[in-house]
RNA sequence: GGGCGUUUAGCUCAGCUGGGAGAGCGCUACCCUUACAAGGUAGAUGUCGGCGGUUCGAUCCCGUCAACGCCCACCA
């Protein structure tokens, strides 16, 4: 053959894509184009911890976000895509530590934090940049200019400013109060990094005297070892059995402390033995109680987890050790009455597994009470929409009942908290400032506070500080009036609170504006028995490996044909495969329309001069370009995917190529023209709707389509629907055409001919209309199904005898069969249309009959049902005279 | 304890405001037909979780039961 030998017969795409990511970033096609006419349009990356590797998350989170994003930028908006990075306190410094552990034996207390925190960064800047050189695998356009780390200049400003303005509006204070601690980061957390793990544990009971009396209490308690910091013993006030012992004083086991006996309504009456131990120290619900009876608080355990001299009998102890102990010693002192299993949800923390010790310290804490309320009523004036919308509930829940938000922690790697105090007079203030004397005494002596901020209170402000904030200059070059608020969010539900929330607290507090319009939440990737991917399982599928054996637009495409507003992905490469051969036939539909680009000519074509064929492909395109674009837009990426897939597969390939190999094998130059100028102007078309989703190969084919006036295919215009390519007649037509061709095959096959076998047949209808289109595609009929020029005539001519035959609700296809067929095969198969067609006429029947549905469904209702019974009886009738025919 | 979600073809899932059950993969038969065997043609497969209700009509709305999954909640 010809030209088409130049291009593989399989696309490969490697060296393609790195080809194409470098020249999109050499020719800045990933920058905001200035003065667009339909504004601007911004997408915020969620930042990836800089401990991070790329799993299928990222890359699913990404590929959704570059599909919105191209989408936007070939619409006409000026698009900005944000990226970014999180310093990730707890994770990172721990890696380090671990690393300078082994490595060198040392901890970071031998090297001091100064030394420790170069250490960080230094890591930082060997492995930081890792997960950002892969995130270019996957074809992210976004804007890397904006690149934007945590701890950079401008997110330190902002973090500074923002505290600085809380603390001096109150909202940001110190306090002594019960908060989680983590006594293997030794470092206080917030709720939220807290899961409750269910636990089997038991239930202690346990004998407390009452002095001055011969009563004994029977408390219940899961942690008997802290009962060393009880300060009280609690019952409810409506509780008769204990109503004469309020007030009177009880004396703990072992260590033979009085404490007051309490009446509090916390206290469950049907829960445990309906008597409590106050531990307002170590249990956040004896802390309450302890307020409300101005209690005192005893702190038993030490930052590494052990316990105290408040605990003597139990120092030096951990909990567990300490619990088998106190155990013990309230056996020896007869006071354990008895142990009972028990299941119990236990606070682990969620960086370094350890169960959590509620403990009270001082802590910093941001009173999130308002800004919550606020961040609540934006979702529900929708300010600002989730999609999928039930999400907004798990949003509610997190926001409704805010506790203040513990911020602080005891680590060295993170945003310094911007506090100094003065060690002369005790003067405190917060200053953006690096303070080195005192602004009340001008003493020197200041120290700034030690503990770092919770990671996401700099994340939080990321909507602000990638754009500039709070630096008016900065702000300016960066254009932040033009891209805040930003317009989508993009991530996963299980951030919904750790990001989403606290983005919107903080923006909302800032600017007075929620930080974007829309957030899509996609689906958890998981392996194909929706199991969830763990190193530990080993079903970790990586997207890299992925990229070279499927190429990255198989990827893409597979991981948007998935998303829609599900909530979980399976993720087979059974899938990833097949969307690879999908991949595949674009290019080989390329490649079949490859050899006949030379006959476009530069003009394009002319709606009169199109032939039917022409009429019906450039319409379908039309139909799909409109649902992809919508679907785009509500976020359905499954539904344009699957769009796009049918139209190319079933359309384009299946038939509009097979319709055209006539034309383009012809002599017929006029013709050859026209239909090449159609081939490639749909090429196009399809090229560029489905860009945002498989950016290489569709960038790649591009080049051979583009006119020299053209540029890069990433920064066309995308298709848009227009009324004059809508051709209904010809659409409707060509179901029917596709309908008889597949009739005729579906007949041969019943009866085994092979394909090469030429047959005969017959067509009868009575739809003129019709008629006179099959009579002009008679030509087409023969190619499609290896027929013989077949006639066509009205119903009321007879049929041929000895014919098998197949009926539509419009047409009767006969063909007429000389010598042995597979007789018995056949009407086993003519007997099942029947029965197939009854039962569908049937259906149909009985609404008729039903006088309650002529009177009640709408007249377009009825007219259908109407339209398909005739159909269905015609269908019916054609086949029982067949049928008849053979049983003579 | 509270809340949310799921249940549709062998598998994974889509079905918008109620009006003849869909896709991909897999499966079966035939075919190396001049873009593609990572292909072509044709085909089979569903009490739409159970029960009850509303309606002329329910996969869709309401009630109820069941199974599975997830999230939140202070370790009596």
């Amino acid at each position: 053959m010809n030209e088409t030998n130049e291009l593989p017969k399989t696309y490969d795409p490697s060296g393609i894509e790195d080809k194409w990511y470098k020249t999109w970033e050499e020719s800045k096609s990933f920058k905001p184009v200035a003065n667009k006419d339909k504004g601007t349009y911004t997408i915020l990356m969620p930042p990836p911890n800089v401990t991070g590797r790329l799993h299928m998350g990222h890359a699913l989170d990404h590929t959704v976000q570059d599909v919105i994003i191209r989408f936007k930028r070939m619409q006409g908006f000026e698009t900005l895509w944000v990226p970014g990075q999180d310093h990730a306190g707890i994770a990172t410094q721990a890696k380090v530590e671990e690393k300078i552990f082994k490595e060198e034996g040392k901890t970071k207390h031998d090297l001091g934090r100064e030394e420790f925190l170069k250490r960080v960064w230094d890591w930082k800047e060997e492995y930081g940049g890792h997960i950002l050189e892969q995130f270019k695998k996957l074809g992210n356009s976004c804007d890397w200019d904006y690149f934007t780390f945590t701890m950079d200049e401008g997110p330190s400003k902002a973090v500074k400013k923002f505290f600085v303005d809380m603390y001096n509006e109150g909202l940001i204070y110190q306090d002594n109060y019960i908060i989680n601690w983590d006594p293997k980061l030794q470092s206080a957390i917030s709720d939220a990094e807290v899961d409750h793990k269910e636990v089997a544990g038991k239930f202690y009971h346990i004998h407390y005297k009452v002095k001055d009396s011969n009563a004994v209490l029977e408390v219940a308690t899961t942690r008997p070892e802290t009962l060393f910091g009880d300060t009280a013993v609690a019952v409810n006030p409506n509780d008769d059995r204990f109503e004469h012992l309020i007030g009177k004083k009880a004396i703990i086991p072992i260590c033979n402390r009085e404490v007051t006996i309490v009446a509090d309504e916390h206290v469950d009456m049907e829960k445990g033995t309906g008597c409590l131990k106050v531990t307002p120290g170590h249990d956040f619900n004896d802390y309450e109680i302890g307020k409300r009876h101005k209690l005192e608080i005893i702190n038993l355990i030490n930052s590494d987890g052990t316990y105290n001299d408040n605990a003597k009998p139990v120092e030096g102890l951990n909990s567990k050790a300490a619990r088998k102990k106190t155990v013990e010693l309230l056996e020896e002192a007869g006071q354990l009455v008895k142990v009972e299993d028990h299941t119990q949800q236990v606070g682990h923390s969620q960086r370094s597994g350890e169960i959590v010790e509620p403990m009270v310290s001082k802590q910093w804490f941001l009173n999130t009470q308002k800004m919550a309320e606020i961040s609540v009523k934006e979702v529900e004036n929708e300010k600002m929409s989730f999609f999928p919308k039930g999400w907004e509930n798990t949003y509610y829940s997190y926001q409704k009942n805010p506790r203040p938000w513990c911020i602080s922690r005891q680590l060295w790697w993170g945003h310094q908290i911007p506090v100094y105090e003065c060690s002369s007079c005790s003067h405190q203030w917060a200053s953006e400032q690096d303070a080195d004397s005192c602004p009340k005494c001008e003493s020197k002596e200041v120290k700034q506070d030690q503990d770092v901020l919770d990671t996401w209170f700099s994340s939080g402000l990321f909507p602000l500080s990638t754009l500039g904030w709070p630096d008016e200059q900065a702000m300016q070059e960066k254009g932040f009036d033009k891209f805040y608020p930003t317009d989508t969010l993009v991530t996963a539900f299980d951030i919904i609170f750790f990001w989403v929330a606290r983005m919107m607290m903080m923006s909302n507090k800032v600017t007075n504006k929620s930080p974007f319009e829309h957030v899509y939440i996609h689906a958890i990737v998981r392996d194909k028995d929706g199991v969830k991917m763990s190193k530990s399982l080993g079903n970790v599928i990586d997207p890299l490996d992925i990229i070279q054996q499927y190429g990255c637009d198989a990827l893409r495409f597979t991981l948007a044909v998935s998303s829609g507003y599900n909530r979980n992905i399976n993720l087979d490469t059974e899938k990833i495969e097949g969307y690879r051969n999908f991949i595949n036939k674009i290019w080989n539909a390329f490649r079949f329309i490859s050899p006949n680009l030379e006959n476009a000519n530069d003009k394009g074509f002319e709606i009169a001069d199109l032939h039917h064929h022409e009429k019906w492909i450039l319409s379908e395109l039309n139909d799909v370009t409109k649902k992809v674009t919508h679907s785009l837009e509500e976020y359905r990426f499954d539904d344009a995917c699957n769009q796009i897939y049918a139209f190319v597969y079933d359309k384009f390939c299946s038939w509009f190529i097979e319709l055209s190999k006539g034309i383009l094998s012809s002599e017929n130059e006029n013709l050859k023209t026209q239909r090449a100028n159609v081939f490639k102007y749909c090429f196009k078309h399809i090229m560029k709707l489905i860009h945002p989703i498989t950016p290489f190969i569709s960038e790649e084919i591009w080049t051979y389509l583009k006119t020299e006036d053209e540029s890069l295919l990433i920064s066309q215009e995308y298709p848009m629907y227009k009324e004059e390519f809508c051709f209904n007649d010809d659409v409707y037509n060509m179901e029917k055409f596709i309908e008889i061709i597949t009739s005729v095959r579906n007949l041969r096959n019943s009866v085994n001919v092979k394909p090469k076998e030429e047959i005969d047949i017959r067509l009868f209808t009575d739809d003129e209309v019709l008629a006179r289109y099959l009579f002009k595609s008679r030509g087409y009929l023969k190619e499609l199904a290896n027929v013989k020029a077949g006639k066509i005539k009205d119903k009321s001519v007879e049929r041929p005898e000895k014919s098998i035959m197949r009926a539509t609700a419009h047409t009767e296809i006969f063909v007429p069969l000389e010598g042995i067929i597979d007789i018995e095969n056949y009407v086993q198969k003519l007997g099942n249309d029947l029965k197939k067609a009854e039962k569908e006429f049937e259906k149909v029947e009985k609404k008729l009959k039903n006088p309650k549905f002529i009177e009640n469904a709408p007249d377009n209702v009825i007219a259908e049902v109407k339209e398909k019974a005739s159909g269905f009886e015609e269908q019916v009738k054609s086949i029982q005279n067949s049928l008849t025919m053979f049983e003579s």
